[in-house]
DNA sequence: GCCAACGTTGGC
DNA sequence: GCCAACGTTGGC
């Protein structure tokens, strides 16, 4: 089992929108790395749900309902989806901020690659984000 | 609004 | 196959 996190623009694709959709594909990913991480994701795996832009913070989790496969609206191109569940919200989001003030996430992707929209996250930074979100 | 990081493109 | 130019992302 892996974790996982999907960041989005809560302007284009928000929490919200995701708790209204329950499940939802999680589409518009044109990059290489995190497409390969999105092909090796197996149903039930967890992710944090992330926003970015002006809230950057960790809003809840959410796990794969379905694992990758292509862009239906370019079925033979090289990029594709993963359908995404919604499991629930953090009792209280856990900010970037956060995560940077602390010495032992300072390893994390989301930290050390800012710009990868897909990453995994190992199991002791898992746990203790979702310490800090009240779970 | 700026800029660093990084991916992509195209000329050679 | 290299690399300069350019575009995009996301944090500040």
């Amino acid at each position: 089992m892996t974790n996982w996190l999907f960041k989005t623009e809560p302007d284009v694709y928000s929490w919200a929108d995701q708790v209204k959709k329950k499940v939802e594909p999680w589409t518009g990913v044109r990059n290489a790395q995190a497409r390969n991480f999105m092909r090796a994701m197996k149903v039930g795996e967890h992710g944090f749900f992330y926003h970015t832009g002006d809230e950057r913070q960790v809003v809840g989790i959410v796990e794969v309902a379905r694992v990758f496969y292509p862009d239906p609206v370019e079925p033979a191109g090289p990029w594709g989806q993963v359908d995404v569940r919604t499991v629930k919200p953090f009792a209280k989001p856990v900010t970037l901020a956060q995560i940077k003030a602390e010495p032992k996430l300072a390893e994390l992707l989301l930290v050390r690659h800012s710009r990868l929209s897909v990453m995994p996250i190992d199991d002791a930074a898992w746990k203790l984000i979702c310490k800090m979100g009240g779970l």
